[in-house]
DNA sequence: CGGCCAACCGGACCGGGGTCCGTTTCCCTG
DNA sequence: CAGGGAAACGGACCCCGGTCCGGTTGGCCG
């Protein structure tokens, strides 16, 4: 599942037409996508084994069956590994943790997300107004991960776990990150962009969003409401 | 450890000397505070029996121990029993869970914060006018909990794997938020004020703050100016 | 004082994440 | 085609959080 590979542009030559904001710049080649399975921005890993290659992509095949099925947060690495026959070692070595297979199950996702913010119509694509692109950008991120908010729960549970970096520094977050940082900076706000960003990112984070859903009764218009509003409040007026 | 009770004011009588914004009224008098060692609000769990409670206060002198021998995150709950010879399960039987006993050794630190932003001196304190309040606010959360990162980290952490209940609905955050709320509203800010707090008290998240201080090298001055630079925009110009 | 029961205690047990290392497989090179 | 070494495999193993239940203890009531 999930595996063909959309061309995404290689950093050093500047493809307008796939990155008109030339935020991929931000990336440098190897580094920042290199965990295992997320090659959604960059270039590919090393290459695998024949093998291997044929395991992984059986196991994603798995993983995302036992998803549908038993729901994300019940997915355990030894219960992927025995439906696809193999090892638990296995499982481990291509993903590293569970949280490694859970952003790789994401990959697909993130992918469509992103393209529709970096390369799609407007408002949320390159042909609107930053003002306007940062509105669609929060209300398509919260709709997103709400569409698919199992697996986005999961990942940030198991990442939440540990170290903080797989939660603020993953590759998609840091994307989302230059993303909201360049449209502050164009829709002319003055200030700590840098930190304003991830203020902004903060309120779409998927367990406060859910939490405001599942636990407070907020409905996902509130939410996209107050992401408005929010905008408007740091963007709008002054800058 | 941290067992001393400042007295706190019952819900139903107003003490204004102690909670002068009438913050208290929002939480019932058993709720809401129910969970095991957090009676910084309102009353007191149902009494324990005597081997309990010599239990508990043993216990919780042992992890406060460890904890600061070997750092909280290296806190495990059979290292803890170990030590306070007692069985495993008495530990769980105590605090409920991991996260449990975490909360447990901060309702110390909690209570002073708590302490000074409901009837301290200004500008955190009620003598002064909301605006000022909201800056200090942030200002103090994040030097407190920055002050004891160790364990308000191991706490979040701890609590995020679970349920998200422990992490956006503590009793702790509950009251961060009613303030907050509180605050914006006599600031006079119009709109979805309780969306607003959630926002703005996410912004403090200990896991994200100490990311970026950490991993991407801002100082707390910075995060500092930033909370104003926010609080500003949110409840400055047109309110 | 004695008995009774709820509360408490302890530690065996389980499940799941993550590690390790001896064995097997692939693929490149000669 | 054969050989060798790097990569991949598998599953035993460890650790830790959390559960369970048979045995024990404290404190109240008759």
């Amino acid at each position: 599942m999930t595996e063909p590979l959309p061309p995404f542009p290689v950093p050093g030559e500047h493809d307008p037409s796939q990155d008109p904001d030339g935020l991929l710049d931000l990336f440098p080649a190897s580094g920042v996508t290199g965990i295992t399975g997320i090659t959604g921005i960059t270039g590919e890993q090393p290459r695998l084994r024949a093998d291997a290659a044929r395991n992984r992509t059986r196991l994603l095949e798995v993983a995302a069956r036992l998803a549908e099925e038993c729901g994300a947060a019940k997915l355990t690495m030894e219960g992927v590994a025995s439906a696809a026959q193999v090892g638990k070692g296995t499982v481990f070595r291509r993903f590293g943790d569970r949280t490694g297979l859970l952003l790789a199950l994401l990959d697909h996702h993130e992918r469509e997300l992103q393209a529709a913010f970096l390369s799609g119509p407007p408002p949320l694509g390159p042909d609107a107004p930053p003002a306007d692109r940062l509105r669609a950008f929060g209300t398509a991120v919260l709709r997103h991960e709400h569409a698919h908010r199992d697996l986005y729960l999961a990942a940030a549970r198991a990442a939440a776990r540990a170290d903080a970096v797989r939660r603020h520094a993953s590759p998609p977050t840091l994307l989302r990150l230059s993303h909201l940082g360049m449209l502050l900076r164009r829709a002319g706000v003055r200030g700590d962009v840098e930190l304003l960003a991830q203020t902004l990112l903060g309120s779409l984070d998927i367990t406060l969003v859910d939490h405001l859903v599942t636990r407070r009764g907020m409905t996902l218009e509130r939410l996209e409401a107050g992401w408005n509003d929010l905008v408007g409040r740091v963007a709008g007026p002054q800058g």
